[in-house]
RNA sequence: CGGGGCGUAGCGCAGCCUGGUUAGCGCGCCUGCCUUGGGAGCAGGAGGUCGGAGGUUCGAAUCCUCUCGCCCCGACCA
């Protein structure tokens, strides 16, 4: 491509609405421009950034036994109250009437689509294992679109979903799609991790999230950092999201003290945790504090201690429960009859449920239930009895891993990539079913695997970039090689140029002839902020030496060979690094 | 949805508080000259119903009301 013909409007001045890294350079770089809140155009650089990831996806998504298909964005609300989520998903679901007064949706995902396709064409066992995958334009109202590409409301995945016939075939799936999505991650070029995650709206049973590092990843991530072996023998690689990361359980007590009684103490005023233990003199370890929780519209109260916070995913997950929130004061006061700041199990009317770390404490304060005042002493089995107790609390990086026991750190991550473990959920819901070998009916097994591809060349940039601009990993660059022909003017220069540009197109390379009547400073700028990894600059140094120089965009680096070996040397160069990559 | 902010040329902004000639500046764009290894210089030029509607006033980018759009923050740890 000559860049003179090419729609490439670079900005030297930063819009005003940009605000994270990738956000900014996508709309100087000329690669995308914004339509309307979370919706943007791709220009041509920006589209052919994200079919190289594409690509990438379809060749490993292929390679691991799926096949493509097309599913349409338009969808009827008939599927989705079929499988209960038209009243479930949400505002999310952007939902319309045709002109015949249909209630209708735009996809954010497709799994009842799917599964009526299969549903209606797949009947026997022996058409299994089945998995099929689209890469197509998603549509999620989203509450605030921000970050550019990182959160809009449209925006590109690949979504993939698998139908097996028996447990076994489907965890083997699951895995092929794990170790698929690891061979996607690494051939982009991108340093990510994959961290056990929880199933979220899309239910399931179990699931990984692809994670690329980043500091302005909006999700934070816990991994063991130790090195240990785990006790399966490897070297432990433990990483988990909020919602699931766990500790390592609470050490039993070496020796039980003595219950000393119960005592109430009047607290005028001190409702928080700090004001509380500081009044009473104790640490907030030695406090269980009550929240209340709404759970599907039922009131529960939730007991940690008091320097522990509460996770609301796995509360969710502990009562089976869709919708999970906290109380705001008035609800709480509302269901107990006392006031925030004194809550207290005992004599506590609702479900009351207990993060594990609780039953290792005793003789801890408590509100008492009553406007201020609280407890001291009090124990768990003694004073009062809770209906569950399991993990229900943030980890911290005090805690160590809860495989091999090390050290865990915090670090942010963008997710990229999702995959689950459906389970027979959706194909229950849908009555999708097959005859085994013994000509029984049974539930398709389901996975589904997405990856946001738009999101994917977006956190690359997050990743990878300095002060001048974008740095692209090979693999995923709009081109390899950009070409800066220095002086136009100059026939020889022209010429060079020129000949370089035929013989890496001729070589299969993808390249970009800087042919524009400029200066030279403006050609290196650009260059610099579109982030090609190659840059070939033929100017003064050829006509007075017969020299080409070529830079590498990473690292700087750069070498001077003669006309006749540019080529060669950057065709070598680059299979090379592609070969290493898709290794 | 709540809170805050912004809307003036393609982009970034000033002017508004304290109403008053032809509404400015930088970048970009067009023409010419000049220059050519890190976003040059000179000269000339195009481009604005000041987001929209209504109101106050002799007079509104400026004051008031409504409206639309966009950006940022916010999911409550008692």
């Amino acid at each position: 491509m000559r860049y003179s013909q090419l729609l490439l409007p670079t900005l030297k001045e930063t819009p005003a609405e940009a605000e994270v890294v990738s956000h900014r350079l996508l709309l100087r770089a000329g690669f995308i421009r914004k339509l309307t809140s979370g919706v943007y155009t791709y220009l041509p650089l920006g589209l052919a950034a994200i079919r190289k990831v594409e690509q990438i996806v379809r060749q490993e998504m292929n390679r691991a036994g799926a096949q493509e298909v097309l599913l349409p964005v338009v969808q009827p609300a008939d599927l989705w109250i079929e499988s209960g989520r038209w009243v479930k998903y949400g505002p999310e679901l952007l939902r319309f009437k045709d002109r015949h007064e249909r209630e209708s949706c735009l996809g954010p995902t497709h799994e009842e689509v799917i599964t009526d396709l299969v549903r209606k064409n797949v009947h026997s066992y022996k058409n299994l294992p089945l998995n099929l995958y689209q890469i197509q334009t998603k549509f999620r109202d989203e509450i605030r679109p921000r970050f550019g590409l990182m959160r809009g409301r449209e925006f590109i995945m690949k979504d993939g979903y698998s139908f097996d016939g028996t447990e076994d075939a489907a965890n083997a799936t699951y895995n092929k799609m794990h170790e698929a999505y690891q061979r996607i991650f690494k051939r982009c070029g991108l340093s990510f991790r994959a961290v056990e995650a929880d199933t979220g709206s899309i239910g399931g049973s179990f699931s990984h999230e692809f994670m690329v590092l980043a500091e302005t990843g909006e999700d934070t991530l816990a991994i063991c950092k130790s090195g240990n072996k785990a006790p399966s023998g490897e070297i432990c690689n433990y990483a988990a999201n909020m919602e699931k990361a766990a500790g390592q359980p609470p050490a039993p007590l070496v020796s039980e003290p003595q219950l000393l009684p119960l005592k109430k103490i009047e607290t005028p005023g001190k409702r928080k945790v700090q004001a509380v233990t500081e009044f009473l003199g104790i640490a907030p370890q030695n406090l269980v504090k009550t929240m209340i929780y709404v759970a599907d519209g039922k009131p529960v109260a939730v007991l940690v201690r008091g320097d522990h916070e509460v996770q609301p995913v796995k509360l969710k997950n502990m009562l089976g429960a869709v919708d999970v929130e906290m109380a705001d004061d008035k609800q709480a006061f509302g269901f107990t009859g006392v006031p925030t700041g004194y809550l207290g199990p005992v004599g506590m009317k609702i479900t009351v449920v207990a993060d594990r770390e609780v039953t290792v404490m005793r003789n801890f304060a408590i509100g008492a239930s009553e406007k201020n005042y609280h407890y001291l002493n009090a124990n768990l089995g003694r004073d009062f009895e809770v209906s569950a107790v399991g993990d229900l609390r943030m980890v911290t990086e005090d805690d160590c891993c809860p495989v091999c026991g090390g050290e865990l750190e915090f670090t942010k991550g963008i997710e990229v990539g999702h995959i689950f473990k459906l389970g027979t959920s959706y194909s229950e819901a849908l009555q999708a079913t097959f005859l085994d070998g013994n000509g029984k009916e049974q539930f398709f097994i389901m996975g589904c695997y997405g990856i946001g591809v738009s999101r994917t060349v977006a956190a690359s940039i997050e990743q990878n970039h300095d002060q001048d601009g974008i740095v692209f990993p090979l693999p995923i660059a709009p081109y390899q090689v950009v070409i800066l022909n220095l002086s136009p003017k100059d026939e020889q220069i022209t010429q060079a140029a020129e000949d370089i540009y035929q013989g890496l197109l001729a070589a299969g390379v993808e390249v970009l002839l800087d042919d524009r009547d400029e200066r030279p400073g403006s050609k290196f700028k650009d260059a610099d902020l579109i982030g090609i990894p190659f840059r070939v600059m033929v100017g003064k140094s050829f006509t007075q030496e017969g020299l080409i120089e070529i830079r590498r965009r990473d690292n700087g680096q750069s070498i001077s060979v003669p006309l006749s070996e540019a080529v060669d040397n950057l065709v070598a160069t680059i299979r090379a690094e592609l070969n290493e990559l898709s290794a």
